[in-house]
RNA sequence: GGGGCGGUAGCUCAAUUGGUUAGAGUACCGGACUGUCGAUCCGGUGGUUGCGGGUUCGAGUCCCGUCCGCCUCGCCA
């Protein structure tokens, strides 16, 4: 075999009459024929082969060389020589060519269903899945993979430098069937028994901290059996971490370093001091937990201002729950969204859709006011509730800031549903106006792929509530996860709180903490419950029983009563984080073997069915009945 | 589980109100060509319009069902 001497970047007018040899795929050739170039690719660039006629060394193998197609896979001997017709300044090595004077061609390639290049139009997604291999050749998605490797790398290499120990946590898990769903795994050895695939190794690592780990990271994939989205997969893989004998800020201060140490790698770029931001200010002026402040669009509440007019919406919203106490979510508000210039760009037909776009939230609609020149070249308002507004115009210009020109747009519900639809609206009104920076450059693939250039808006959040109630069962569930403690200044108040009294229990803080990048949650931990008693109101509250908890953490529980130390965590979303970095918003993308919709892997045709042999020895049955079905209608007909 | 978009040649797409033999580019095959670089030029192969059913004189187009992919709500402690 042909043994590669360089790669397919390296060559440069240094090398020069020197014989090399090179192995990689034909990315395209050029038959002149008796004169035949072809641009060799591998992982590092392209270099151009000649095979020459009238170069005597090369005419021998000329036949052969003209048979050479996209993606054939060979190897090839000849000398470096300066380039005859002229230099391709795109290329890195485009000053050389190599004149060929062995061929060896290690696999010649069937047809390919697409050719893995960056210019002409990506196939669908699904090809794309299924020869991934194919896919995973162009330069693009080498670059992504060659960005997560830089990532790990700059990972171990920041929490080794602060004293974490990596230590690796089991897969194969106990099922808690609390937060996600879990894929489940049937144990041969105790029949009707499972494990469960981690949704995180929270309680392992907790555990860590008991065990005198003190610090400890590990990259771990995690498992949750819920449908994906763009920025979500069933199996994800987290930067996970635990420290004992801090507080929050010890572990902010952790993050907040990785962070700078990761964009100062990769783009050389130095992330300023995170600002820290609220859960309530989150959701008071941005609708939602992860704002995105790359554009200043804010929600104001102006419940105060509304409750003047004789608007019917208003006010029988504002009559919910008006006993309760501020930022209560069942308490009714007026939230208003000032869209500046949005009286010519937002039409009548984008705001009618932002009515129906609403719903989806729970809103029932959203009233919509322009603000235009008025004759007397004062403000006049504009369209549906204007005629409400008008006798408090003054109040109302006031409250929102609206200028001529602008569209003010208004949400009524109680503080839950309003705030979270304000929110949703606000993102697309961001979108519909333009007002999200493109992430670097456009691809000429038409994907995002290329360097991206931020901005990059980084941002805490902090002072999450403890818990939020489950809207189906009306029960208290945890909102980050049964672990996590009330912020030190609350631990008292949570202690002796009543279970009953909602509105208390709904008001207490946890020491959680966030980091959200350009509106993605990227980061997520909080400090952790080492008191007994703190954990057992926490089950209390979610309604286990004593028995129930030490059925389901008794381990945990035993564990936090032998000596155990204050400690607190985070996980990072690994591949998040690659795709910010990628300048990518699909998910797909940064994972190399990633899952469609429906769990499948396209490839490899995972999930498939199991022999009864196999079912047998797991002591586990199917209660699946294949229904009858046309013929050749997919894959479920199989197996 | 709900909503939306899509599936036409190997690939990317087109096909007027339901109307002639479903086209183009590219890939592939054959031929020409000695300085290209997303080579060029000439010729050619290539289609169960995802699958099943229905309406119709006639369906890529309309209707029903279904599969697959994507986006999304729910869900994601």
């Amino acid at each position: 075999m042909i043994l590669r001497t360089h790669t397919c970047g390296e060559l440069r007018e240094s090398h020069i009459n020197q014989p090399v040899s090179l192995n990689g795929w034909v990315n395209s050739y050029r038959d002149h024929g008796g004169l035949i170039f072809i641009d060799l690719r591998d992982r590092y660039g392209l270099t151009q082969l000649v095979f020459d006629k009238e170069d005597g060394a090369a005419q021998a193998i000329l036949d052969n060389a003209d048979k050479l197609r996209s993606e054939d896979c060979i190897g090839v001997s000849g000398t470096v020589r300066k380039r005859i017709g002229g230099e391709n300044p795109k290329l890195p090595t485009g000053k050389i060519e190599l004149v060929v004077t062995a061929l060896e061609v290690f696999n010649k390639t069937a047809n390919p269903p697409f050719l893995p290049d960056d210019y002409s139009a990506l196939p669908n997604e699904e090809l794309r899945l299924t020869h991934r291999y194919l896919d995973l050749r162009r330069p693009s998605m080498q670059k992504i993979l060659s960005t997560r490797h830089h990532v790990y790398k700059t990972t171990r290499n920041y929490f080794d430098e602060n004293g974490f120990l990596e230590v690796e946590t089991p897969v194969l898990y106990k099922s808690t069937p609390e937060g996600a769903r879990e894929f489940l795994v049937p144990c041969r050895n105790v029949p009707g028994t499972f494990y469960a695939l981690p949704q995180s190794p929270q309680l392992f690592k907790q555990i860590l901290m008991m065990s005198g780990c003190d610090r400890y990271m590990q990259i771990c994939r995690c498992f949750r059996d819920e449908d994906p989205r763009a920025d979500r997969q069933p199996e994800f893989t987290q930067i996970d971490l635990e420290m004992s004998f801090v507080r929050r800020e010890q572990v902010m201060q952790m993050m907040e370093g990785f962070v700078r140490r990761l964009w100062k790698e990769i783009f050389n770029y130095d992330v300023p001091p995170l600002q820290r931001m609220s859960y309530r200010d989150a959701l008071e002026h941005y609708g939602i937990d992860r704002p995105d402040t790359r554009y200043d669009l804010r929600i104001k509440d102006i419940s105060e201002t509304a409750a003047k007019t004789d608007f019917k919406v208003f006010k029988d919203a504002l009559a919910k729950g008006a006993d309760r106490p501020a930022f209560n979510s069942k308490r009714g508000v007026v939230k208003a969204l000032r869209v500046p210039g949005g009286a010519d760009k937002l039409t009548r037909k984008v705001t009618d859709g932002y009515a129906e776009f609403v719903k989806k939230f729970g809103a029932g609609g959203v009233a919509v006011v322009k603000v235009i020149k008025g004759e007397d070249g004062g403000p006049k308002l504009d369209t549906g509730i204007a005629k409400f507004l008008e006798p408090i115009k003054a109040d109302f210009m006031a409250a929102t800031g609206a200028q001529i020109g602008d569209t003010v747009l208004f949400l009524a519900d109680v503080y839950a549903i309003a705030t979270k639809a304000a929110g949703e609206l606000r993102q697309q009104v961001a979108r519909d106006m333009g007002l999200v920076p493109k992430h670097g450059e456009a691809g000429a693939s038409g994907t995002a792929m290329t360097t991206p250039t931020g901005p990059w808006n980084f941002l805490w959040v902090i002072d999450f509530p403890m818990f939020e109630k489950n809207k189906e069962t009306g029960k208290w569930v945890a909102m980050h996860h049964p672990f996590t403690a009330p912020r030190d200044d609350q631990r008292d108040l949570f202690v002796n709180a009543d279970v009953n009294d909602d509105d208390t229990i709904e008001s207490i803080l946890s020491a959680g903490y966030d980091i959200v990048l350009n509106g993605s949650e990227i980061a997520g931990g909080s400090v952790r419950i080492h008191d007994p008693a703190v954990q057992g109101k926490v089950f209390a509250l979610l309604g286990l029983t004593p028995e129930q908890a030490k059925e389901k953490f008794s381990f945990l529980l035993e564990a936090l009563s032998y000596g155990a130390p204050p400690h607190a965590g985070v996980a990072f979303g690994l591949d998040r984080l690659v795709m910010h970095l990628c300048g990518t918003d699909n998910i797909r993308d940064v994972i190399p073997f990633p899952k469609t919709q429906i769990g499948a892997d396209l490839m490899t045709k995972a999930p498939s069915s199991a022999t009864d042999k196999q079912l047998k020895e797991l002591h586990v049955a199917s209660t699946w009945v294949p229904e009858a079905r046309a013929e050749g209608s997919g894959p479920r007909a199989e197996g």
